[in-house]
DNA sequence: AACAATTCAATTGCGCGCAATAGAAATTTC
DNA sequence: GAAATTTCTATTGCGCGCAATTGAATTGTT
């Protein structure tokens, strides 16, 4: 049975992924606060525990959020004594991000939440992986389109 | 090369989840522009379209929002005039959403969206199908997980 | 019938996420 | 090398999205 409804919301591609965005969201709410993270503030860890010291918009192309988000997130962490701001000396436009002794300690922590996914998912890493590249597809394809 | 990293973000499921829904968002910009509609507000009309009338309730099980969300977004349509709010006869407790005719008539214009989708997709419907059913699978095992 | 527990919508508070704008610094152009 | 353009960060405004709470209505219990 087709489905000839070219606006049903269960048949769209955009609402699936919304939806399991939002899954996402709440399956890692307890195990973020645990960190005393948000979801977003955990990406950023996630980046600047691979890549120390990066400037606010090489965080931002990695993560698809321009300054108006990311400023403000930093400013918490920031606050906290997670992270540490500092300007760039050679080029004094931009601003760098540089983990304290205690941004960099959460890491130990953070190890466990991707094993709670793999766990929720029940360890069937290739499905993932698949899917995950299936994503990765659909987002250079939707980029594409106005580019 | 396996990602031996367990914190590495490129390989991460829910990241490429993340990065797809915002890039679904910026792709429906323009889009839902003409409409004069965020995707939300978007989505809620999908869902009258197909059942006018829905109690706030039932309008957030279906997308998987609650009353905080719905609430302020409804108010916000009813004071476009493009929905009308109504307290149930039966049970006072319950608040249902009807469509004005200016909220029916979205509906044609609507229709020039997911065929945007498509078009940027390259029309492969059958790939796409697939891909909105894992992430349903997805979502579900997400909130089984807690359950 | 009286009381307790549940359900539903609304509200408050806070953190994204993005458009639009501003201002400073660097680069390009002439 | 002066002027125009571009790049980068920060700010403002607005709409989600959700936790926590409130208050009214309904249902369940005894």
């Amino acid at each position: 049975m087709a489905q000839t409804d070219p606006l049903n919301l269960d048949s769209m591609l955009c609402f699936a992924v919304y939806a399991a965005e939002h899954a996402f969201t709440r399956f890692y709410k307890p195990r973020l606060d645990a960190l005393e993270l948000t979801y977003p503030q955990y990406l950023v860890f996630l980046v600047l525990w691979e890549s120390d010291g990066l400037t606010v918009k090489a965080l931002g192309d990695k993560l698809f959020l321009d300054s108006g988000t990311i400023t403000p997130l930093i400013k918490r962490l920031e606050g906290r004594g997670l992270v540490r701001r500092e300007r760039d000396k050679q080029d004094e436009r931009q601003v760098r991000i540089f983990l304290t002794d205690e941004g960099r300690a959460l890491r130990e922590k953070a190890l466990a939440v991707p094993l709670a996914v793999g766990k929720a998912l029940g360890g069937d890493a290739r499905t993932a992986a698949m899917l995950r590249d299936s994503l990765h597809r659909l987002r250079e394809q939707l980029d594409a389109a106005d580019a």
